[in-house]
DNA sequence: CGGATCTCAGATACACTGACATAA
DNA sequence: CTTATGTCAGTGTATCTGAGATCC
């Protein structure tokens, strides 16, 4: 299959492994969209949630590096989860440059409920594999991710 | 693991196989974007050449159909590529709402080009798995991608 | 008429860049 | 002076929506 042959090429690139991976990424990104919209939220606000239940009040620089979003959409999505009243954002009185942004009990809730509805979407994503076949292709994809992660901060930090 | 407990919420987030896949989809995109952007192309280009290639002549519909592009991007995509006169555009004389895309031959080489520089894209993709596991890992994605394909058909065409 | 084709303008989600003011 | 923080405006990409003109 190095090679594809003339009367065969869509069939070569549609079994290439970054065909494949970015297309089942569409169907995932498109369930977990869809779970999220109908209540809502989109990923970077459970992603925020997610990170403030376990980490506690932190700073917006704090909560972009523990969420791995950058601190510019960290400042727009907080406005939201703001109005929506499911964070707080109030000075640091220790450091008049910081914000500290704090989870609501109705935050605390609403991540709850992202909780399960995301767990469902993994048993519609999965739907075709049996459970041994479910970890194998959770051990992969996480060797290959962690692969490029660890590659990637090579040149970022440190 | 259905149930996270609240000092490990990242750690369940990030085991979920959709976050796994769509982390992994943004390497993966970022490889290709870079290999074929190192030559001047996107992936719409390179999938537009390759059902080009092997279909022959189609209408822009077709095109679209065929390759999975949205119509209204195979429009932008199919002008970029007339500019560099990889393909042709020629109205339909049986039809004249039709424009005809034909391949020119600098886009057949431009597609070999390509094609090449894919494969090596996937062996940095997949670099920490040995042979059988990359074709475990295909075969696992197959899968999944087959489903919801055949699922969104239902529900768009036929 | 209904339907297909092409084109363009715009929206979305995610991610990133640059500039700036403020404060440690 | 340098660095960290927060904010805003803007860029880029893959995908999709909607409207309209044209033609079968």
């Amino acid at each position: 299959m190095e090679t594809p042959t003339d009367d065969s090429l869509t069939a070569w690139l549609t079994s290439q492994p970054s065909w494949l991976i970015n297309q089942t990424s569409r169907h995932a990104h498109r369930l977990v969209s869809e779970g999220l919209g109908s209540v809502g939220s989109r990923g970077y606000h459970y992603r925020l949630l997610m990170t403030l239940d376990e980490f506690g009040p932190v700073s917006q620089a704090d909560l972009g590096r523990r969420s791995g979003i950058h601190l510019s959409d960290v400042v727009a999505a907080v406005n939201e989860l703001v109005d929506r009243q499911l964070v707080e954002r109030a000075p640091d009185p220790a450091d008049r440059r910081r914000n500290v942004i704090t989870i609501t009990p109705a935050g605390r809730r609403e991540r709850r409920r992202l909780t399960k509805r995301l767990a469902q979407i993994q048993d519609e994503l999965l739907a075709p594999l049996a459970p041994d076949e479910r970890d194998q292709l959770t051990r992969l994809l996480t060797r290959v991710l962690d692969h490029h992660t660890r590659q990637s901060r090579l040149g970022n930090d440190a």
